[in-house]
DNA sequence: GACAACTCGGACATCTGTTGTCCGAAACAG
DNA sequence: CTGTTTCGGACAACAGATGTCCGAGTTGTC
């Protein structure tokens, strides 16, 4: 799994919070990390059509939509990829023993299983939205974090 | 996710029907993969304790219990890893507006709702056992495909 | 009991995907 | 119109996975 991930999920709670575009640079220097590498997260996002860049200056990225509906795995696909981590390489259809053709077209137990563990995985990063990770932010920090953060983001808070 | 999960799967399935130890080099050219690699698999199958090596003349693999009590999980770990596949880096606690350590006493949010996917995810695969996807083999392809591997094992099948 | 053959086990290269970095093109503000 | 700021994709460096190899140990046989 691609670790760029969390930074991705940390960026869209804080643009809930922020009405004015951000630029990637403050959002690297807000958590201390690599300022290219998360542009090429934004990018991804951006490709997705979860946030919208304005270039120029007083640019930077917005939520194109609400954060209630923006899940969580909408931002894992768009980073991580839309493919599902177990490729099945059809190996029943190699080998002396391989299975007909013919027999093959329906996927296999196996391909069945890792298929329904990753249809529950995904449903359960489906249930959660970013609006919802937001609210409980606020409700471990307290109520000013996020507006707090705005705030930093808004001023040259350097 | 390592693809040779695959590999580990399809021989568990196949062990189930054997009693005598299996080289793994049979298993490979079974399959038309790899043997080196596919030894490799068998190790860290070995080393989890699922299956037992016999080593000299006449030795190979065997399953060490019943494959109704080898779930798909037990397999995934032990070939995959067992770490987590989403690893939090703790960048809150990181930049100018770092929350403070006290506050961190539990997972965040984002934390949380990776966990929890994750959880599922392992449920899902912990509820099929290796015995279930031999049964569904068998009723895919037809009762003689299992004792039909078996065979062909057992005879010096070239 | 000695031998020989066969097996596993871990140590050694190679290769794709991730991590990290950079500079040019485009756009907004003044 | 110009300067500045920003994004966007193209370019290296690293890591983990993939693939391969040979030695230690065991078993069966003579
Ligand atoms: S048995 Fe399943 S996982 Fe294996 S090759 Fe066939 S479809 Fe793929
Ligand atoms: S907010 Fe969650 S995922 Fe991000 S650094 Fe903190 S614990 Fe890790």
């Amino acid at each position: 799994m691609s670790g760029g991930v969390e930074w991705a999920l940390h960026c869209c709670v804080v643009l809930t919070s922020v009405t004015e575009p951000v630029p990637a640079a403050r959002l690297a220097q807000l958590h201390a990390v690599s300022p290219s590498y998360l542009a090429k997260q934004l990018q991804a996002l951006s490709r997705a059509g979860l946030v919208r860049s304005v270039q120029g200056n007083a640019g930077g990225y917005v939520l194109t939509r609400s954060p209630e509906l923006i899940t969580v795995l909408d931002v894992v696909e768009a980073v991580d990829g839309p493919g599902p981590a177990f490729s099945c390489t059809e190996i029943r259809q190699r080998g002396p023993m391989a299975a007909p053709p013919q027999s093959c077209t329906v996927p296999c137990a196996i391909s069945r299983a890792m298929a329904g563990a990753e249809a529950t995985w995904r449903d359960a990063l489906r249930s959660v939205s970013v609006a919802d990770l937001a609210r409980d932010v606020e409700s471990d920090y307290g109520s000013g974090t996020l507006a707090g953060i705005s705030a930093w983001l808004g001023t040259g808070g350097r």
